[in-house]
DNA sequence: TGTACATCAGTGAACGCGCGTTCACTGATGTAC
DNA sequence: TGTACATCAGTGAACGCGCGTTCACTGATGTAC
């Protein structure tokens, strides 16, 4: 039956932010295109309608999560603040909802085209923000920013990654010491 | 046709090999027991034969790409080294013989008890060699550890992932730098 | 403004392909005498 | 040491399930008069 337009593209949100969740949580190839539809409280018959296919939907649920990641950033003023809430236990414990990067990082870039260029500008944009965080010259503010974003992706990777809770809190906790500064 | 049980042993070695380097290459969900078994110049009927199932194959892979990973650190006596060769371009572009870690890290952490068991212990391995690098106290030197360790896996999985070339060697390099020392 | 028809968002069944897994079979290896 | 038989590693066809995708259909929305 059909919908108004203004709730076909409410309809259509609600795809690509399902798909952001889950994937995010179990990985592109660990939900299927059923599973989303479902999350977004429709039938999967219908995807179709708003997407080429499940890879162009990807593109578009990896640019929202980033997109998401870089607006929660504003509410933060300085480094600390933002690698705490980065390295927090909360941060750690919600693939879900949580950075896109440590969530699919390793899985993008056997993605397709789309994908990795939303990625691709989503890092530059947090490079950029993060630099900001810094005083100095252009050069060594944006030396800086890069370190501490590889430095927290990393650590929020492998404490995800690990299966022990103390070897997780403790990659947590050395590394919000060591980049939030 | 049935094989010496010492050729039996080599296909199984072969297997577990081709498998950890697909893996990393591909992801467990981006290539099948067909693929692997075809690698190890087999049939893929054969392959219950040698595994219960792909996942315990899966588990085996990981912990022989991690355990070449970790011999592979013997060759290097300082940090420097060490870093500069694993944020080395070669092994940024070679994700099939390189880090487990980093080809794997968002990936595994969504595997199955055997995966994280071997991934862990992994983890808490390298840590504890990247210690050796540094002086101090005991508790220190783990830290810096930690931070190293992160750091180096975060730069080349965000390298790795990164669309542009340039970005992708301004991470390089900024890490090499940062953590290097 | 109300009516009649065309449009099209969403439904659910179905298709086809790939992949993990199973199985009957083959023939070389290993073993018992 | 040689022979006869049992074992079992590997083969390739087949199964079944899930998943991406398609399609005929429905009925509410949007539009033309």
């Amino acid at each position: 039956m059909r919908v108004s337009r203004e709730k076909a593209a409410e309809n259509r949100e609600k795809i690509v932010e399902a798909a952001a969740r889950l994937f995010r949580e179990h990985g592109f190839d660990g939900v299927g295109v059923d599973a989303i539809m479902k999350e977004a409280g429709l039938t999967h018959g219908g995807f179709y309608g708003h997407f080429a296919s499940k890879d162009d939907l990807a593109a578009e649920a990896v640019e929202k999560a980033l997109a998401q990641g870089t607006e929660r950033m504003r509410r933060f003023t300085d480094v600390n603040s933002y690698v705490a809430a980065y390295l927090s236990d909360r941060h750690c414990g919600d693939r879900a909802e949580g950075c896109g990067l440590a969530a699919l990082g390793s899985d993008a870039a056997r993605e397709g085209k789309g994908v990795r260029r939303a990625l691709n500008d989503y890092v530059a944009a947090r490079i950029e923000r993060i630099a900001e965080f810094f005083r100095g010259t252009d050069a060594s503010r944006r030396k800086r920013a890069v370190v501490t974003l590889s430095g927290i992706v990393g650590a929020l990777t492998l404490a995800r990654a690990v299966d022990d809770p103390v070897l997780s809190k403790e990659i947590l906790t050395a590394a919000r010491e060591a980049f939030g500064s």
